[in-house]
DNA sequence: GACGTCCTTGACGCAACCCTGACGCCGCGA
DNA sequence: TCGCGGCGTCAGGGTTGCGTCAAGGACGTC
């Protein structure tokens, strides 16, 4: 869930961006002054701030050096005042975007999408996701399967096939369906491809081929992966 | 130095960008059109791009989504059209920025310089920027690439292709990413190109070509670059 | 205008992969 | 006990994909 710490001192305005982002399903924050705000943006690390330049404890540009000192989240600045100066200064602090009142709120919400997307994959580090058993890994983002810290090579169809399952742990995948997500929608009834495939997958991965523990069979219906 | 792509067909308008821009040491390019500008994007791999969205041969959103297939060049909109529909579709459609006609030169610059900012890489001990092997080392940032002490000269494409595989090590890039990141994004199904310029890179980088330790082919996916 | 560099393109041999059919095993019901 | 359907295994053959080489063309430099 996203997260948006609205700064702003007129309750009427904080009021319709809080009900607006609600209903959008993002979780707000909300700060009357600056202060309020660096305290809050340092204790609930909101994806995105959206700050009124017209504070009444402090100028708004001071809160994007305050902010800017130690993150990078995006920070949209909201102001009456339309002079050019005020927008590149603003800017130049450290906003990402600068929107002037009065403003519509389908562009601001727009505006708003656009800073968070941009945030996500360069924000945090990028994470593979690799799923673990005791007798192999597997990293779906570098598409690569270890086992006992040796590599292991697996065609295209084996690849498609495990991501399938992986992506399924636990849930028993149809034979239909396995066979239209790898071979493709026109495929449906050849399930000698998938006893092939599985077999390959197994004398790659389980430890002991013939009884498998991860690639568990359930006869007439499908296939399941078991970590 | 920061590479700026301009796509407006106005010429008056084109010329008062680029000459402000050249005047604040931007490199520029221009194009006319839509289709010259996705052409140009792919060629010359732009840092920023500042897009009109009346274009004679496509719609303006059309080349931000063409662009989008591919890269995530900040894209600056610049439009005549105040509604906020527009603003909306062309954010969404993945613009960063959205400035309406006519603006004023020192905000678009501002907004600009924060999209580049924006977009330059995390913090600013760059500690990744070399990345060392047994047999050699490449400098992204020096666009170098050293082994056994001397200087290796790699063609534009070859250290384009390097610096694709390079900047996702360990992970398999599929061969229409590598395509369409090195060629550009009409470029899907030439495998025949990979392979070539893979011999090349294998050729001056790896100890024994024949076998390839660092550059590994991953049949009918695509390739992997592993230190 | 000659030269060199770089990109593109085609051809060829070879290895790897995908498909296919045959066979045996097992569990279940007649 | 036999028949049957579903599953696992194996091996062969057609096809695809990859590596390699070499030639042609575009471009810039001297």
């Amino acid at each position: 869930m996203t997260r948006v710490l609205v700064v702003d001192d007129e309750p009427q305005i904080t009021r319709a961006l809080v009900i607006n982002l609600k209903a959008r399903k993002y979780e707000v924050d909300a700060a009357p002054d600056g202060a309020t705000a660096l305290q809050l943006a340092a204790a609930r690390h909101p994806d995105v701030v959206v700050l009124d330049l017209g504070l009444p404890d402090m100028d708004g540009v001071e809160v994007i050096r305050g902010l800017r000192g130690w993150t990078r989240v995006p920070i949209l600045v909201l102001s009456a005042r339309h002079s050019s100066d005020e927008k590149v200064e603003a800017l130049d602090a450290g906003a990402d975007d600068y929107v002037t009142k009065p403003f519509g709120m389908d562009e601001l919400l727009a505006r708003l999408r656009a800073a968070v997307r941009r945030a996500e994959p360069t924000g945090g580090g990028e994470d593979d996701v690799i799923v673990t058993t005791e007798d192999f890994t597997v990293d779906l983002a570098a598409k690569k399967v270890n086992r006992d810290g040796r590599d292991v090579r697996l065609t295209p169809t084996e690849w498609h096939l495990l991501e399938v399952l992986v992506r399924n742990t636990g849930r028993l995948v149809g034979q239909k369906q396995l066979l239209q997500e790898v071979w493709g929608p026109s495929y449906g009834t050849e399930t000698n491809y998938l006893r092939v495939y599985m077999a390959q997958l197994r004398r790659k991965l389980e430890a002991d081929p013939s009884h498998p523990r991860h690639f568990v069979t359930e006869p007439g219906m499908g296939y399941r992966f078991e970590r």
